[in-house]
RNA sequence: GGCCCCAUCGUCUAGGGGACCAGGACGUCGCGUUCUCAUCGCGAAGACUGGGGUUCGAAUCCCCAUGGGGCUGCCA
C-alpha cells in the first residue's frame, strides 16, 4: 500500500517552528517512501480562520521548500482539504455512530460511548464527582515509541452543542476518508491518541500506524517547558526576516531528533531523504539551539555562490536604508565577497558591513575608547591623510606598501596605523581585510572620510 | 491529583551487552593565523541522573526512585 500522509495544521497566524519540523518530517517520509503528501487545513474552529492566516502555512511550507502532492491550491482526489468545508462528511459519520448506538445525545451534545463496567468517582482535576467507565486500555503500537497503553475512562464529547465537531472526531474522519497511512504528529497528541484508536475502531475503519515525534522544548536558559511562540527562534517568520537561509534553517530541523548517524551535518535534502526512517527518531524531545542554527546557516552562507550571495544581500541592505546602488554589479560583489565567510545571518550584514554602502557608518566608542588608549588617533590621522592623499596608484598593492612605509617610516611595526584608519574608514574595531575596502571605497571617499573623521 | 511518554557532555547527537577510562558537532576556554574581528586552523575542559537487580561482563536489558515533558476542554 503506497504510504500517505498528512500535515494538518490549524490556521493562527504563525507558523511554528515544530510545526515546521511535523510537518518536515512528514513530508521526508513521504519522499522518501514515494508516497503522498498532504495538507490539510484543520479550521473547524472559527475563531480560526482566515485567508490571511492559511497564507502564512501555504508561504511557510513553500519557503522551507516542502511542495504538498494533494491540498489546497494542488486539489487531489480527497476534497475539500479545508475542513470548513467538510461539514456533510462529518454530518454522515455522526448519524452512522447514532443510529449505531455507538454515540449518544445529552446536554446538546453528542458523545461517543465507551464499552465497560460504570462507576462513579470523585475526579480530583474536575473537582467533581464523574461517571467514569472501566474500559479496555487501548493498545498502540507507535513507531517511535513502541508499545503504548492507555485506557479512557470517561466517554468523550465528539459534536458541540452548537452543532460544531470536535478535533478528536474530525481528525479521525478525515484520515479516514484521505486513507492516511501513517499519522506522524507530536508526542503531544500521544495522549489523544487513545480517543483516536476509539473513533477509528466505532467506525469500523482500520487504524492507521502512528509515529509520535518528540517535542521541541525551550532553551533551558529561557525557561520550562515545550517552545511557545512567544519564545525567540520559535516562529518560521523570524528566520525569514532575519535573513536565514530556507535550506539552513530545514537542515537545522531534520536534524532536531533525527540523525544520520554518522558524523556529517551540512547534508543535501536529496541525502536527507534518502536515509531518512521514521525508526530513526529520537524519543527524547530536543531543545532549541540558535548558535547552531547561526552556524548552520553561516556554513550555509559561504558555500553560496557570490552571485547568489549578492542576489541576497540586495533586499537586507535596502531594507536597512543602505544604497547598493552605488556600485556596479562587480564591485558590488568585491566589497560582499569580504564579508560572505564573516556573518552568520544576512542581518548581521548592515552592522558588519554598512559602512561600504553609507557616510553616516556609526564610530564604534568602545572601540576608539581601545584604540585611543595605545594610539595617538589624531596624530596618525594627521599623518595618513597626506601620506593616502600622495597616492596615486590606487590598488591593494600600492595602499598595503604606503602604510607600511608610513609606519616604518615612524620607527614603528608596518600596521601601526591600521587601526586608527579602520576606525576612521569602517567605524569599528574589526572586520574584514583593510586594503580592498580602502580600494573598494575609492581614494576620493576614504580621504573625505578621514577629514570628516579628523575634526 | 490521575494517566501517558522520555532520560549520554551546557545544547544537538553517535552508541543498542565486551570494539567505550564513551565518538562527532555547536557553544565555552586556550593557542595559532591575521592590521583587526565575528571567519579560519589546532588543542583543552566537558556526559552515561541515582539505587537495586540480570550477567563472567551494562551507557546498553529489567525494576524502583528522581528529574523532565505531555495529556487530563463542548481548543487544535
Amino acid at each position: 500500500m503506497d504510504v500517505r500522509v498528512r500535515f494538518a495544521p490549524s490556521p493562527t497566524g504563525f507558523f511554528h517552528i515544530g510545526s515546521a519540523r511535523t510537518a518536515l518530517f512528514n513530508w521526508l517520509y513521504a519522499r522518501h517512501t514515494g508516497g503522498k503528501f498532504i495538507l490539510r487545513i484543520e479550521d473547524t474552529d472559527k475563531e480560526r480562520n482566515s485567508e490571511e492566516y492559511l497564507k502564512v502555512i501555504y508561504d511557510s511550507l513553500k519557503w522551507l521548500g516542502m511542495d504538498w502532492d494533494e491540498g489546497p491550491g494542488v486539489g487531489g482526489n480527497y476534497g475539500p482539504y479545508l475542513q470548513s468545508q467538510r461539514g456533510d462528511i462529518y454530518t454522515r459519520y455522526v448519524n452512522k455512530l447514532l443510529s449505531e448506538g455507538k454515540a449518544y445525545e445529552k446536554d446538546g451534545a453528542t458523545w461517543l460511548r465507551l464499552e465497560g463496567e460504570r462507576y462513579t468517582e470523585y475526579d480530583d482535576y474536575a473537582k467533581a464527582e464523574v461517571e467514569k467507565v472501566k474500559a479496555a486500555p487501548v493498545v498502540i503500537e507507535d513507531i517511535i515509541r513502541g508499545h503504548v497503553e492507555r485506557a479512557e475512562d470517561r466517554d468523550f464529547v465528539i459534536v458541540r452543542s452548537n452543532g460544531e465537531p470536535v478535533f478528536h472526531l474530525v481528525n479521525v474522519i478525515d484520515d479516514i476518508e484521505m486513507g492516511i497511512t501513517h499519522v506522524i504528529r507530536g508526542e503531544d497528541h500521544l495522549s489523544n491518541t487513545s480517543k483516536h484508536v476509539l473513533i477509528f475502531q466505532a467506525l469500523g475503519a482500520p487504524v492507521p500506524q502512528f509515529a509520535h515525534m518528540p517535542l521541541i522544548l525551550k532553551d533551558p536558559a529561557v525557561g520550562k517547558g515545550k517552545m511557545s511562540k512567544r519564545d525567540k527562534g520559535a516562529l518560521i517568520e523570524e528566520y525569514q526576516t532575519r535573513g536565514f537561509l530556507p535550506e539552513a534553517v530545514r537542515n537545522f530541523l531534520c536534524l532536531l531528533g533525527w540523525s544520520p548517524k554518522d558524523d556529517r551535518e551540512k547534508m543535501d535534502i536529496a541525502e536527507v531523504i534518502r536515509m531518512f526512517e521514521l525508526t530513526d527518531i529520537m524519543k527524547g524531545s530536543a531543545r532549541f539551539d540558535e548558535k547552531k542554527m547561526l552556524h548552520l546557516n553561516s556554513a550555509y552562507l559561504r558555500a553560496l555562490p557570490v552571485e547568489e550571495f549578492v542576489a541576497g544581500a540586495k533586499p537586507v541592505l535596502a531594507k536597512a536604508g543602505l544604497d547598493f546602488a552605488i556600485y556596479d554589479e562587480a564591485a558590488l560583489a568585491d566589497a560582499l565577497k569580504l564579508v560572505q565567510e564573516k556573518i552568520f545571518v544576512y542581518d548581521d550584514l548592515p552592522g558588519y558591513a554598512g559602512f561600504f554602502f553609507t557616510e553616516n557608518y556609526a564610530i564604534d566608542e568602545k572601540a576608539r575608547e581601545k584604540i585611543g588608549k595605545k594610539d595617538d588617533i589624531p596624530g596618525r590621522i594627521a599623518k595618513l591623510i597626506p601620506a593616502l592623499e600622495a597616492l596615486n596608484d590606487w590598488t591593494d598593492e600600492a595602499i598595503q606598501n604606503c602604510l607600511h612605509k608610513l609606519g616604518e617610516s615612524n620607527g614603528e611595526k608596518p600596521y601601526a596605523f591600521f587601526g586608527v584608519l579602520r576606525l576612521a574608514v569602517c567605524g569599528s574595531g574589526g572586520g574584514p581585510e583593510l586594503h580592498p575596502i580602502l580600494r573598494i571605497l575609492g581614494k576620493e571617499r576614504v580621504m573625505k572620510r578621514l577629514r570628516a573623521f579628523a575634526s
